[in-house]
DNA sequence: TAAACTGTAATACTATTCATTACAGTTGTA
DNA sequence: TACAACTGTAATGAATAGTATTACAGTTTA
């Protein structure tokens, strides 16, 4: 993960939740983050996805969360956006005439597998509730 | 992490490792992995100067291990290539006027480092020694 | 019918990653 | 001594990923 991705949904997520009920607009939402506002609309729509939010358009539009914060882990989150493991990727061809190389990928991909999965348990413990009580 | 540094040190590690005491050549070890052998010295130089591998110049040249594969943690390798947070960058400046923006790099930060940390421990239980036994 | 929104396509710009070429310097050996 | 086989490293290129930006069609309220 060499992205925002994740820092952005979270702020978002942050961002609806203390605002319960009322229509936030993309232009807002993305003043606070401090980006273009097409990148805020863009995960606005893969939390929609999730099913997280709802969105309405026209005067008066805007989203809002649709579920309630502890109901959000940090590992929700966090799958919505991974795109790679967190020791990074195998190598594409090792060679299959070398006995390591043969045989390598399969191990690291356990390794990842695992390494990922560690990540994701105490993600798990953690919600969007948590997140946002921090802030006063 | 989204790159193949990880993968490309354990591989070689794991070659060094499976030759105790003999010369090898970048370019043997860049055809196990199937990269350009450049690469392959220059990560070679990572590892030099973590003290775990010494290489000589010239015909008869090459590199090998200096210490015992028990003694390098996956932890340690993790740490000679790791550039970014598991989960990824934070948004670079958001608005000091909004209290969430104002606030949400530091608790992101706690987050980001705390999650690294689990990463680490997790890594610091697991040797060289235990991935290259994988291999027969 | 105008204003304020969403949704999305298209394009551009930047950064990262990896490959590649090139070559100077080192060392063993015929 | 000359050559072959290495290391070390600089410079450049190519591909990909990530983010920003512009543009605009469609929706909704007043």
């Amino acid at each position: 993960m060499n992205n925002t991705r994740f820092a952005t949904l979270i702020h978002i997520l942050t961002i609806l939740a203390k605002s319960p009920g009322e229509w936030l607009s993309s232009d807002w939402i993305a003043g606070s983050i401090q980006i273009n506002p097409v990148i805020v609309r863009k995960e606005l729509g893969a939390l929609q996805e999730q099913g997280w939010v709802t969105s309405r358009k026209g005067k008066e539009g805007g989203s809002m969360l649709l579920v309630s914060s502890d109901e959000i882990t940090l590992a929700d989150i966090y799958k919505t956006v991974k795109n790679s493991n967190v020791l990074g990727k195998k190598n594409l061809s090792p060679s299959p005439k070398c006995p390591i190389g043969k045989n390598i990928n399969k191990e690291l991909e356990e390794l990842f597998d695992e390494t990922d999965e560690i990540v994701f348990v105490a993600l798990q413990r953690r919600t969007l509730a948590g997140f946002v009580d921090q802030f006063n």
